[in-house]
DNA sequence: GGGGCCTGAAGAAACGTTTCACCAGACTAT
DNA sequence: ATAGTCTGGTGAAACGTTTCTTCAGGCCCC
């Protein structure tokens, strides 16, 4: 029980691990401390509840283990307590593409502070049903007790068999009603640039829109009319162009430029950041200054686009990093996880975007004499 | 032996599995298919040598497995095997950033391919040496084998302890020399770049760069001098600015333009896509014109920039995919992985990038009379 | 007709934990 | 003095695999 013979043994089992590189094991701290494997347990996972262990036998097996340098083998704690401290993320492609990688990383350090780990996989855009269901039971063999289902945008997915009832979706919603999914509010998102327009004084407002993604483009245009609605304009079809979600998509303008003087907007609603920037294009290649002769708000807040147009772009940034972090929360059952966000009738949680003000937003030219007397 | 009371045998299990919600382990799949355990591991793994198992026997093996739906638990295999086929990809902010994703999603598929899983964790920005240690210590816990070491930009970083000899570093140079490092090969991709640009007939090249970034930053200078002397040019001082690696970076470009005549360059080659944007705007708020003006390249192809910029953007596209696909490679010892790439003598090894030849690069004005006689 | 070999398979240990059940001894209360 | 309680532990099973060793029985060969 002295210290003397306990530190030689202690050294002599150092050398024996260094000699054979074997990872010292749980019995080897137990036998440098003279004690079972049962207290070394007990003492290392800190366990208080229901078991004795005095102070000194505490530190002795303490010290054994930080002499020998102990790491425990969670793959055989997790094989006896039948559970794991991971998370299966797997995405079409959120890995893949530079749009909402803030979710991933947000995951990631909530999991982190968690102490779980993320096991990443990546199926690709539009990878067959059969395939995800490979990787779903993979992660399953793998016991993962947690699983999240990202998308790259917005949309509307068939959950493949295997994932566990309280899967959440993250970026999408999963149809069948069965899983919980969290998405970005593109409503209210697209309600607050709209009226961040309509506030500017602008009564005639274009909505380039982008129809082959539902859910996202009808409630963005639902959003749009509320705004409308709310300030006493009309919807007006002949200023909602249909076009495609990329920069040359924001090339239709023209089109809209070439309106006579009393048909034509003053100001411009893009489906996302990138029709925006085609939409500066356009109005710049017929001489029209941004914002003073157009307005022009765009939806994503995409990195290195919004924010490095000339003039950088008021837009409506997406709550992706709030999104993945609530997705670990949910999955972990963290209590208060659902506090900060409204309650949701059809267990689609949508989390607000926050309008993002910069440059691309004016009065329109004779705003004052187009004022209605109530603004 | 019979096939009916098995059958029904298999059957009970089966109903006994739903009601306790059990998971079925060899053991039940072995008592189904009336055979023992080794056998029914034997069958399952589907090991051939030194183990004689006639093909009745497999095939009642293999049954049963289906009826009761039997998967594996792999931490038990692992455990007993002493091995995982589990990869750990920490990384500064890979998954953070658009910049490099595409080496998280290559190393994802390729280590798919292998039927290996990636634990991904992303520490974030200058992340203490502590903290990663602890990380690759948790990994370590979980018993995974392989180790990459991703960062978002190619820079040198010091190593943290406890990472394993075989470690790759992608997109880094590891300190040190002990360990594989993968990298774009810089100096080749300015040097083509540059080149291009040569061959269009340009003699006054400027160069923006960012050295606070090395060693990408002396590298692509390297391959731009290198370009210059083989087409006898003399490298001029005055035209190598140095800037910020943003768009608003690209703006010091003014400054050059206001040069004298004879004294202007007539091609700039920007340190990255961010800064070549920038380059553009002052390009354009001076009234020139890309190409016809000023021919302008960039590095990186950045997406959602060289592409879409007006015209597109001349540049040198980082081979990021190749290189999350080689870092696999390389720590699972996939034969033949370095027969593709060139040789290194560092231990660094350098993936060539692609020139992407799109608009923004033609002829100088008054090319003709510039000529040499060699063109 | 007996030793050797081949076939087909089983028993049991091992991987590194956690945890259930139990226990020796000392002390306490009556 | 004895029964009960508390302290400080321990032994061994269990988690679900893989794999080493062993073995029974049948056949072949001489």
């Amino acid at each position: 029980m002295s210290g003397g013979p306990r530190e030689g043994r202690a050294l002599f089992q150092e050398v024996k691990r260094l000699a054979t590189t074997r990872r010292p094991t749980l019995k080897d701290v137990a036998q440098a401390a003279g004690v079972s494997t049962t207290t070394a347990s007990v003492v290392l996972t800190n366990r208080r509840e229901g078991v004795r262990v005095p102070d000194a036998t505490r530190h002795r097996v303490q010290q054994a283990a930080e002499d020998l340098g102990y790491r425990p083998n969670i793959l055989a704690r997790s094989l006896r307590t039948q559970t794991t401290r991971t998370i299966g993320f797997v995405s079409d492609e959120v890995t893949t593409t530079p749009f909402a990688v803030g979710m991933l990383a947000a995951a990631q350090d909530e999991a982190a502070r968690h102490g779980y780990l993320l096991f990443v996989v990546n199926l690709g855009p539009n990878a067959p049903l059969a395939l995800q269901e490979q990787a779903i039971d993979q992660l399953a063999q793998h016991q993962v007790g947690h699983f999240i289902y990202g998308c790259m945008y917005h949309r509307v997915v068939d959950p493949p068999a295997g994932l566990p009832a309280d899967a959440v979706f993250l970026n999408c919603e999963a149809s069948g009603g069965r899983h919980r999914s969290i998405v970005p509010d593109e409503r209210q998102g697209a309600y607050e640039v709209v009226k961040e327009l309509i506030e500017a004084g602008h009564r005639r407002i274009a909505f380039l829109d982008d129809h082959r993604h539902p859910p996202a483009s009808r409630l963005r245009f639902n959003g749009f009319r509320a705004a409308l609605a709310e300030h006493g304009l009309e919807y007006e079809p002949a200023l909602h162009l249909e076009t495609t979600p990329f920069v040359r998509g924001g090339l239709v303008l023209s089109d809209l430029i070439d309106l006579p003087d009393e048909r034509r907007p003053s100001a411009v609603f893009c489906y996302n950041d990138r029709i925006a920037m085609g939409a500066y294009r356009a109005a710049r290649a017929r001489g029209l200054r941004v914002p003073e002769d157009l307005s022009i708000v765009g939806f994503d807040d995409q990195e290195f686009i919004a924010s490095e147009l000339d003039p950088p772009l008021t837009t409506v940034r997406l709550p992706h990093r709030e999104m993945g972090r609530l997705a670990i929360q949910l999955v972990l059952d963290e209590p208060g996880a659902l506090d900060d966000v409204p309650e949701s009738e059809d267990g689609v949680i949508r989390i607000a975007g926050e309008l993002v003000r910069r440059d691309s937003v004016a009065e329109p030219r004779g705003a004052w004499g187009q004022r209605t007397p109530s603004s």
